[in-house]
DNA sequence: TAAACAACCTAACGTTCGTTAGCAAATAAT
DNA sequence: ATTATTTGCTAACGAACGTTAGGTTGTTTA
């Protein structure tokens, strides 16, 4: 709070006349976040198009938000376990909900032969898991842009590192 | 410090008849499995097999390590930000050393035509995040083990999601 | 113009933190 | 048998933490 109150050039205990505490930071970091998502990812949802242009639109969304909010990313991405009930549970719900948009691409993906994975709850682990360590390295001044980003993720998961012999 | 205390029911202040100071526990839960990772890395190092071969070989080690211990792999992965110096650059410097592991695999599979990449780095980069995400929902009592985990991960890293009509 | 509110201040509260000092008992080494 | 070493204890330190109380000042609102 005193490194807060510093940054901002006014007193630790002058925070209090805008929040209640400590947490409620938190919780407004984490679900602000969780908004920026779903409205990223609800915008580009279009259930008529393949489950690999859903999903390649789907990671572009994603990439957007997490470069764009490098800092509150990784606070909803890490510092949610620090989160009081009911608000734990809350965002817990809202991760899930957001899961699932992703799974049942993948679902719709198998279901019309573009896919094959090994394990659907697996895919959908290992896609997020990609796109969520983007930012521990990422940095706006450096040279991949986040379109780029999105596009070698999206090759990478949809092709694999194999050669494509098609 | 008097939560660990608590866990081994002793006294805070008993602890360090045993260590120096809580930083040493972080230092030594990080260094201890930097080298569990390099030592299960180098066992299966076997520069006359495909890169396919090889990588297949390091995912499997690095889930082994990951699985068998989620705690110290958590501390590994999240918390070696918070070492002091020189230990931070040494961290490091080791970490880039196991990832030019996986580098090396990736090259040696590009230059055999086995892989085809947009960008050897990122593609280093989101093999180990699949890796390192693991540890976040990994449970030695769920259904699936370890062996399954790296033949999944690497099934969905080398092949990716899309038929494969070969 | 008066009342209400917002945004900041100083001072301090109770708690928790990592850690040290100094001592006692048990175990190992000479 | 004695001396050292290890492992634990109690008591307490100073610093940092999130937070509250109560007051001042400037800006909106009635």
């Amino acid at each position: 709070m005193r490194d807060l109150a510093n940054a901002l050039g006014i007193e630790a205990a002058s925070i209090y006349s805008h929040i209640r505490s400590k947490e409620e930071i938190l919780q407004r970091v984490c679900f602000r976040m969780a908004e920026e998502f779903f409205g990223a990812i609800e915008a580009v949802k279009d259930e008529d198009a393949s489950a690999t242009e859903q999903l390649k639109r789907a990671i572009s969304a994603h990439v957007q938000v997490l470069t764009r909010n490098t800092e509150a990313s990784a606070v909803f991405l890490q510092e949610w376990r620090h989160l009081s009930e009911p608000y734990h549970t809350d965002f817990l719900a809202l991760r899930d909900r957001y899961e699932n948009y992703f799974r049942e691409i993948i679902r719709q993906g198998i279901a019309s032969g573009e896919f094959q994975v090994p394990d659907e709850k697996f895919a959908v682990l290992t896609i997020l898991s990609g796109l969520n360590w983007i930012h521990t390295w990422y940095k706006p001044e450096g040279k991949m842009k986040p379109a780029e980003i999105a596009g070698n993720l999206s090759a990478m998961l949809l092709n694999g590192l194999k050669t494509n012999l098609n």
